[in-house]
DNA sequence: GTCTATAATTTGATAGAC
DNA sequence: GTCTATCAAATTATAGAC
């Protein structure tokens, strides 16, 4: 890993727990082993490196849509109809993948505690954050359920209200299991009642 | 007001936005109108004055319980049954008032907003952090569907189950209708669509 | 691309006059 | 309880040697 890239890996780290103002410059150069002075060969300015997150998470973002088989914005209505034919299990399963994601994966864990952090600061952070955890989950799942009720699979309801309430408690145990205190496994158990008690409601 | 309420006051507006790293006493003086060493008439430190807030918030839920009905630890059980004769009506009104007041309320709006930001530097803001808008929460509204479901007026269901269905909801649109940017009347309208949705799916 | 040295500013906090 | 004056430390950032 390029000094660059550690610049950035200890940046987020910092910036997750202690937010961009509670982090110095010193800061992260100590965690890379560096002087502070050093640093500025890398990045002009202690706000690029903040930028260069914001835009590496979503250079992964992406990446990670096409291994999951989670759809970007244009092939959404692709993946509703593939996800058709998914069973009470694969949506589980589908849960898990989506909060362990969040929760767990070694960039996009902090990238969302530092966008939680910094979101009251700036509104083009604020919109950033509603953006990915909100906007595009509810509307790539409504669209998911919707066609699920067409094909059968869900009972007659409001989509937007389904995919709310399908969504909105992995956000709310995503924040709850997000200190280092409580244990994943307990969130995931949570959750998986969560997702069966959704199931058992809208399923046919 | 006093100069010591008026400080409580601006360093809450300041602490909730800009989190305490990103306040310097200079900002939290300027906003009252004093110079920053005046302020340490009135508390010793920087420190002295977010515990302040804490204490006070404190005490204001506790007043607040009081006005809203709704119950302090100790008196959960007969609250329960005091809801437990509550339409979907009524639900309606009771999401509405949660959902304003954490939003709106001038103290727990900006109270919730500085909590948001500063869970993740110290495991104590953490803790208090989940207690209240997690915990607690979820621990009354349990305690209340049982009650309701007991009552008849709610189907035989998993009472916690019910109680995140009930609340997640309230907390993601919290989260999103958080910013200056959205209006509160898309946020409340949404919020009923939900509380109607849970109605129609619990409801006898 | 790392270091030392340094500049200019801001920080949290104290002392003491009024 | 407000002010001015001051402090030591930390902050972001630059210049220049190696």
């Amino acid at each position: 890993m390029s000094t660059k890239e550690r610049i950035v890996e200890e940046a987020l780290t910092l910036f997750s727990s202690r937010g961009y103002q509670g982090t110095s410059v010193k800061n992260i150069a100590d965690a890379v082993g560096i002087k502070d002075s050093s640093l500025y060969k890398h990045f002009k300015s202690k706000k690029e490196i903040f930028e260069t997150i914001v835009e590496e998470m979503a250079r992964r973002m992406e990446a990670m849509s096409h291994t999951f088989g989670l759809p970007d914005d244009t092939t959404v209505e692709a993946a509703a109809f593939a996800y058709g034919v998914i069973s009470v299990e694969e949506l589980v399963e589908l849960s898990r993948k989506v909060f362990l994601f969040y929760l767990q994966d070694p960039f996009a864990g902090r990238f969302r505690r530092m966008l939680t952090i910094e979101q009251y600061r700036d509104r083009e952070i604020a919109a950033v954050y509603r953006k990915i955890y909100m906007e595009d989950s509810i509307r790539y799942q409504t669209v998911l359920f919707e066609e699920m009720i067409r094909q059968g699979v869900f009972r007659e309801a409001d989509a937007r209200a389904m995919a709310i309430n399908f969504y909105a408690p992995i956000f709310f145990l995503l924040n709850k299991y997000d200190s280092p205190e409580c244990s994943v496994e307990d969130g995931l158990e949570e959750l998986e009642r969560q997702v069966r008690e959704f199931a058992r409601i809208y399923h046919k």
